[in-house]
RNA sequence: GCGCCCAUCGUCUAUCGGUUAGGACACCAGGUUUUCAUCCUGGGAAGAGGAGUUCGACUCUCCUUGGGCGUGCCA
């Protein structure tokens, strides 16, 4: 049995960065992967921005990256006083004394050793060292009686038993203090691994202002879960071989702190897209529908009489986004879909557009059955000399109102004949005339 | 300023002394194609600089340069 225990120790602020979580996501592999626990420790200590509301996004970030820990989480604004007791303890073991450093109370301060080597072995980084005179003594308890982050987090982890603790790169300089508390305390050190930032196109560290920084942003933008965590995996570690998407189960078996990058990596938004595209491309398609239909309905479209299993079929391979989906293809639930402008003026302006789309309706209506074969057929008859091209931009845009998306024959078929034709008079009539709704448009 | 750390294509990375330095994203070109997307093929693109160690360095050591972090009664 495995004595491993992680933790991902957040401070609720209502927001989770994408570098706090992607720390989240490096323990929970390690924990999965060594049969260890993972654990969460929700580090409450700041009552003004640790509101439940707060605590609950917190929660609700780990549920949808599928984060799950082990015991029930542990609230550190609840260990208070056993913080404030062992300070006490270190006071009067001399470890630490009482000063005013800046006329704001007496507070607590622990002493740093003034001579020798501090140095520990980190496991992404290796070995650290640090001369005794280059630290300081550090505050452990305010003058407000509130203890500081460093006792607090210390002795959390050492009630909490946890043996690793993998955090982000800036908590560096932070282990030498809190590896001499964990002495002071007389509890065994735990391993380290210290992870590198996430930077922006500067180098320096990925912020709001970068773009999307927190997870709820790139669940509203329409991100799956299972992406963002593919990628924010690949950013500071490689499974060595030249696999890059990954599935949980082979995350978990490749995952080990050694194969961690120490240097900082850059966060690549076009990358991470290409990520998401790959992840719905390669959904089940029972759950893309799945998906599909709710955004629809959401989007207020009827979803019946139509041929859904092949709409989904065809849009399936080309949704960037899930939230994209109704915009993308409204056309197939309502007869009131939108128009594109861009595409009107480029496809619909034509003189001759009307009779062409009269044309083709009449040859459609006479095709039986009204398939790709046959409508594909049809338009070739009609193009002629002139090339298909000619016919199959305006009738695309004209059943459509779209200059992107499924292959025309295809979306001919899944309209049906009935639509389709409608469609095309309708439009035609549109642009005869004058007071019609195409006239406003350039 | 001082301390700690980092350094391979534009980006994410592989390489654990000997490789035509590999892959992916992005980009460009071509193929498939009515559009878009997918898919396929091809292309350009890298070891920051300088010393050393070595028969041989991207890889080890040192220096320089550049960058990050820390240096709070924030976490």
């Amino acid at each position: 049995m495995s004595a491993i225990r992680v933790r991902f120790a957040p401070s609720p602020t209502g927001n989770v960065h994408i570098g706090n979580i992607r720390a989240a996501i490096f323990n929970w592999l390690f924990a999965r992967h060594t049969g260890g626990k993972f654990l969460l420790r929700v580090e409450d200590t700041d009552r003004e921005r640790s509101t439940p509301e707060a605590i609950q996004t917190l929660l609700d970030a780990m549920k949808w990256l599928k984060l799950d820990y082990d015991e029930p989480e542990v609230y550190q604004s609840h260990n208070t006083q056993r913080h404030l007791a062992v300070a006490e303890d270190f006071l009067r073991r001399g470890l630490a004394y009482k000063e005013d450093k800046g006329g704001k109370g007496e507070c607590v301060i622990f002493r740093m050793p003034k001579q020798g080597r501090l140095t520990y072995h980190d496991l992404v980084k290796g070995d650290m060292k640090k001369k005794a005179e280059d630290t300081q003594d550090f505050v452990i308890v305010r003058a407000d009686g509130s203890p500081v982050f460093h006792l607090a987090n210390v002795i959390d982890d050492i009630d909490q038993g946890i043996t690793h603790v993998i955090r982000g790169d800036d908590h560096v300089e932070n282990t030498f203090k809190h590896i001499e508390l964990f002495k002071a305390i007389g509890a065994p050190v735990p391993q380290y691994a210290h992870l590198p930032m996430i930077v922006n196109n500067m180098g320096k560290p990925y912020s709001k202002r970068d773009g999307a920084a927190f997870v709820g942003e790139f669940r509203e933008q329409g991100y799956l879960p299972d992406a963002l965590f593919n990628f924010l995996l690949l950013l500071g570690w490689a499974p060595g071989d030249d696999r890059e998407v990954l599935t949980r189960e082979e995350m978990i078996e490749l995952f080990t702190l050694e194969k961690c990058k120490s240097s900082p990596a850059r966060f690549d938004m076009k990358k991470l897209q290409w990520m998401n595209g790959e992840y719905i491309r390669n959904t089940p398609e029972e759950e893309y529908e799945r998906e599909f239909v709710s955004r629809v309905k959401a989007a207020g479209l009827p979803v019946e009489g139509v041929d859904l299993k092949g709409i989904v079929a065809q849009m399936q391979v080309r949704t960037k986004f899930y939230r994209d989906i109704p915009g993308n293809c409204s056309y197939f639930f309502t007869e009131t879909y939108p128009f594109d402008p861009k595409g009107v003026a480029k496809r619909l302006k034509g003189e001759d557009v009307p009779a062409l789309l009269e044309k083709v309706a009449a040859a459609f209506e006479a095709l039986e059955p009204f398939d790709q074969a046959t409508t594909n057929e049809a338009v070739k008859q009609l193009a002629g000399e002139s090339g298909m091209g000619s016919v199959i931009h305006p009738v695309r845009v004209a059943v459509s109102g779209l200059t992107e998306g499924p292959g025309l024959f295809e979306m001919l078929e899944l309209l049906g004949k009935e639509k389709v034709c409608r469609r095309l008079r309708t439009v035609a009539a549109g642009l005869k005339d004058p007071a019609g709704p195409f006239a406003a448009l350039p």
